[in-house]
DNA sequence: CATGTCACG
DNA sequence: ACGTACGTGACATGA
C-alpha cells in the first residue's frame, strides 16, 4: 500500500502486523477512540489522528509521514527510511500515545455514559471492524466487467442522442457545458441555482425539465449509467486484493460525528439498491462456494428510537402493536382509520416521518411533497397535535443542546454542536436540525455496534465458520456456510434485538441468498 | 483542489 | 429576514 492511500487509516499497523503473521494479543486503549468519544463535533475538532491530538492537547507538531518518506513520485517506502529517522518517528508515536492517553482517559472515566460508550461499544467494535476489513467480501469481477461493457455501449448511444437533441456535441459529464446548452443555447427555464449561483442541472431539475423537453430525459439516464459505470462496475474489480481475491473496505470508526461508521477505499456502504440497474451491481457481491450471504437489518430503527426518546404514547403504542408505522401516522394525520389509508396518504406520512428524523421545516416538507408551504405546515401541525410527546421531545432537545452545547444518545454518546448558539440564523438552525437528528442516528449507530460485538462474540464462542463482512448503518451482512444457515437465521435476530431494552420492541429482518441482492 | 453531482442509510 | 431535512464517500471536470 502506498502512503497516499493510507489516508486516515487507523488499525493500519494491526493489518501490517497481521500480514506478517503477528496477531496483537489485545488492545487496551486507543487514543483515536478516546478523542472520538470525548470530542466528536467539538469546535475546532476536525479529526482524531495522533498528529492532530498532539497538536491540540500537547501543542506538539509531529513528524509527518511525508517529512519522513517524501511525497508524490519521489516518495520512498518506510523500509527505505534511514533507521535513525524511522526510529524517531516510531518512538514519537509510542510516546505521544501514552501521554495522550494519560490526558484523555481520565476525562472518559469521570463520566459513566462516556465510559460505557468507550469501553462497551467503541473498543470492542474496533476489533470486530478489524476482522471484517481483513475478511473482505467476494466480488464477481466477470459479472461487473460484462455490465461495464454493456453500460459503455448504452452510454455511447445516449450521448449520441443528447448531442443530436442539443444540436451540437458537448461533454454530458460537465455541469458547466450542460448548463450552457440547456439554459443559454436552448433557453430552458432555470429551476434552481447551486451555492455558487450557477443554474443547477441536478436530478431534481432535470426531472422537472424532462416533463416538457426531450433532452433532459436522455441526460438523466446517461447520468445514472455513467455513475454506475464510473463508480462501481469499472472500479470495484480493480479493488480486488491479489492475495485474498476479495475486496477489503476500510471502516473509519472516528469520522462521522453521530457515531456512525464510514466506509472507504472502496465505500461499500453506498452500493446501489434503489434501481433495477443498480441492483445488478449489488448482485455481483457473492458468497464463496458452500456459503450464502445473510443480511439482517433493523426495521424502522430510527423511528423506534424516536418513540423511545420522546415517550410519545401513540407512537409507542403503534410499535408495541406491531403496526405499519407509516400507515398509522397517515391515519392520525388524515383522521381516517388505518384501513382507509391508501398509497398516497401512506407516502405522505412516510415523508413526514423521515422529515421528523431530520428536523424538517415546513419549507423542506413542502419541497419534498411538492406542496404549498401552508399545506406542509398544516401537516406538521396536525402531526404534532396527534403526537404531542414528539413535539415536546423536539423542543426539549433543542433547549438541551442550547444550554449544554451537546446532545446525547440513549447510551450516553455525546455530540457537540458548537454552532447551536451561532449568531447567524442559518448556521444556528442547521445545528438545531443536527441536534434533533443526532440522538436518533447516533443511538442507532450504538445499537448496531453492540450487535456487531454480540454477533462476533457468539461466532467465536460457538466456533462457527460464519463471518461478519459488512455493516451498512442498520444492516449486517454475513457470509455463512450452508451447514450453519439455519442456526444463523434463527439466532441472529434475537442477538441483534436483545442488545438493549428500549420502550419499543426492536425488530430485525433476515434475508438469505447467493448474492447481496438476493439476501436483501 | 474546489465544485457539482449522486450513490447509500 | 432568511435559508431550508440528517449523516457519509467517490467521481469527473476544470481552474
Amino acid at each position: 500500500m502506498t502512503a497516499a492511500k493510507i489516508k486516515k487509516k487507523h488499525k493500519y499497523d494491526q493489518h501490517v502486523f497481521a500480514n506478517h503473521g503477528i496477531a496483537l494479543a489485545g488492545v487496551a486503549h486507543d487514543t483515536l477512540l478516546e478523542s472520538y468519544v470525548l470530542e466528536a463535533g467539538k469546535d475546532g475538532v476536525r479529526g482524531h489522528d495522533l498528529g492532530q491530538l498532539a497538536l491540540r492537547h500537547l501543542s506538539l507538531k509531529t513528524i509527518s509521514y511525508e517529512e519522513l518518506c517524501g511525497k508524490g513520485a519521489s516518495q520512498i517506502g518506510f523500509n527505505q527510511v534511514a533507521l535513525e529517522h524511522a526510529a524517531a518517528y516510531a518512538a514519537e508515536d509510542a510516546d505521544l500515545c501514552l501521554r495522550l492517553h494519560a490526558k484523555l482517559y481520565p476525562q472518559i472515566a469521570a463520566d459513566a455514559g462516556l465510559k460505557r460508550v468507550y469501553e462497551d461499544i467503541e473498543l470492542p467494535a474496533r476489533e470486530v471492524l478489524f476482522r471484517m476489513e481483513r475478511e473482505g467480501v467476494l466480488v464477481d469481477a466477470d459479472k461487473l466487467a460484462a455490465q461495464s461493457h454493456e453500460l459503455g455501449l448504452r452510454l455511447i448511444e445516449l450521448e449520441r442522442q443528447a448531442h443530436e437533441l442539443a444540436g451540437q456535441p458537448f461533454n454530458v459529464n460537465s455541469p458547466k457545458q450542460l448548463g450552457e446548452i440547456l439554459f443559454t443555447k436552448l433557453g430552458l427555464p432555470v429551476k434552481k441555482k447551486t451555492p455558487s449561483g450557477t443554474p443547477s442541472t441536478d436530478e431534481e431539475v432535470l426531472s422537472e425539465l424532462a416533463l416538457d423537453y426531450p433532452l433532459p430525459k436522455a441526460l438523466l439516464e446517461a447520468r445514472q449509467l455513467a455513475k454506475l459505470k464510473g463508480t462501481y462496475t469499472d472500479k470495484l474489480p480493480r479493488m480486488i486484493n491479489a492475495r485474498s481475491g476479495r475486496v477489503h473496505t476500510s471502516f473509519a470508526q472516528a469520522v462521522a460525528v453521530t457515531g456512525r461508521l464510514a466506509s472507504s477505499d472502496p465505500n461499500l456502504q453506498n452500493i446501489p439498491v434503489r434501481t433495477a440497474e443498480g441492483r445488478r451491481i449489488r448482485a455481483a457481491f457473492v458468497a464463496k462456494p458452500g456459503c450464502r450471504l445473510v443480511s439482517a437489518d433493523y426495521s424502522q430503527v430510527e423511528l423506534r428510537i424516536m418513540a423511545h426518546l420522546s415517550e410519545d404514547e401513540r407512537l409507542l403504542d403503534a410499535f408495541a402493536h406491531g403496526e405499519d408505522v407509516h400507515r398509522a401516522t397517515a391515519a392520525e394525520i388524515f383522521g381516517v382509520t388505518p384501513l382507509e389509508v391508501g398509497p398516497d396518504k401512506r407516502r405522505v406520512a412516510k415523508v413526514i416521518n423521515f422529515g421528523l428524523i431530520y428536523g424538517m421545516s415546513a419549507f423542506g416538507l413542502a419541497r419534498q411533497l411538492d406542496l404549498e408551504r401552508g399545506a406542509a405546515q398544516a401537516y406538521i401541525d396536525r402531526y404534532f397535535a396527534r403526537y404531542p410527546g414528539v413535539a415536546r421531545y423536539m423542543e426539549e432537545t433543542r433547549e438541551a443542546a442550547r444550554t449544554k452545547g451537546y446532545v446525547e444518545t440513549v447510551f450516553g454518546r455525546r455530540l457537540w454542536l458548537p454552532e447551536i448558539r451561532a449568531s447567524q440564523a442559518g448556521r444556528r438552525q442547521g445545528a438545531e436540525r443536527a441536534a434533533i437528528n443526532a440522538p436518533m442516528q447516533g443511538t442507532a449507530a450504538d445499537l448496531i455496534k453492540l450487535a456487531m460485538v454480540a454477533v462476533e462474540n457468539w461466532i467465536v464462542r460457538e466456533g462457527l465458520q460464519a463471518r461478519l463482512l459488512l455493516q451498512v448503518h442498520d444492516e449486517l451482512i454475513l457470509e455463512v456456510p450452508d451447514a450453519e444457515l439455519s442456526r444463523v437465521r434463527a439466532e441472529l435476530p434475537p442477538l441483534m434485538t436483545q442488545v438493549a431494552q428500549l420502550r419499543v420492541p426492536l425488530v430485525v429482518e433476515v434475508g438469505v441468498g447467493a448474492n447481496w441482492d438476493e439476501a436483501h
